[in-house]
DNA sequence: GTCTATAACGTGATAGAC
DNA sequence: GTCTATCACGTTATAGAC
């Protein structure tokens, strides 16, 4: 028996595949809702508009952030495990075909965006940008990183490396990925 | 007065703008017929399918790409000037507002791309890092450049930091594809 | 409250006018 | 040889059936 809302999640669920797989502008209502059984414009009772889908979607990563960020202000995590999850996170999504990350998914068809899902997406980037910056400054705090220049730096050059990596893997296959994170882990000693 | 091929030529000028700024699946015949002041039937006589337009335009990019090469394999010119090239071609299509690099545009929509598209666009990726490779290779003989590890590993590193510097900048601005570029540059002392 | 029928529009592409 | 009128189809979105 379904619950409340299993729809609705579904639809998200299958939603952020196609994000993942296809970018924004690569998935439409239909490929959402022929898989199911039932017809395009069901999805929008549940998000009228795609713009709608696209917030929901935003608001989906940034929760799963939110709950990384805080386990590691709370807890006290190590910056070593933090990075490893990160690094092994990406590495096994990719394999998984979703070779878009959750930033870069709208990032080429940023201009076309509606403004709140601009908004919302730039929030989340720096939020995790954020995160990755105060994960990077405590673990050479605690000397368990090594890195040169600032912080801020290291995480631009972190974050854009991943994100390239997985474009260039949709075109090099996934050797090309696992070989860049791995360059990455040891530059960090990760 | 018009050359023969002028049309064509501005079709494809146009086409390419729109590609790095919009991604591949971000704009229609129309977005390039209109300006032109004619239909968007008009541009299928010049390019009959999309995909027509798409190898046209990886053609171009191999085009340019190979007279790069051609160049620094004819006069044994300097890895570090070629990086230094590469480096500030990137940052000035940056500023000019073209975020999607020529390897990136096809890369979100790589999966819905024409089977010879595909092919092509691999082609030339493989071209790119075959020359990024061999630039590597001659500037560390020549005690040029300084890197660890093995030249196909420091391409792949730098090609991934670079299309992901331009992905990131769509959503945090120029400064951030810049601070990106300099970091690299003093990592390999260009 | 959930979904279908249908609209309104944009897309890539063809046939044929000039 | 170059472009326009037009098509068939996929898209997002609305109105209304059940």
């Amino acid at each position: 028996m379904k619950h409340l809302g299993d729809t609705k999640t579904e639809i998200l669920d299958r939603a952020a595949e196609l994000l993942q797989t296809r970018g924004y502008n690569g998935f439409s209502y239909r490929d959402i809702s022929s898989p199911m059984g039932v017809k395009n414009a069901a999805i929008h009772y549940h998000y009228p508009s795609k713009g709608d889908l696209a917030m929901a979607l935003v608001d989906r990563y940034t929760d799963i952030l939110r709950g990384a960020t805080r386990e590691f202000m709370a807890h006290g995590g190590s910056a070593k495990k933090q990075l490893d999850n990160l690094f092994r996170f990406t590495l096994s999504e990719c394999q998984r075909g979703r070779l878009v990350c959750p930033i870069g998914a709208f990032s080429v068809d940023f201009e076309n965006l509606p403004q709140t899902v601009k908004a919302a997406a730039s929030r989340f980037h720096e939020a995790t940008m954020k995160w990755l910056i105060q994960v990077l400054e405590v673990g050479r705090e605690q000397e368990e990183l090594q890195f040169e220049g600032t912080p801020e730096g290291r995480a631009l050059a972190l974050l854009s490396s991943l994100q390239g990596a997985r474009q260039i893997g949709r075109m090099m296959g996934m050797e090309a990925v696992s070989r860049i994170i791995k360059q990455e882990r040891q530059a960090l000693g990760v």
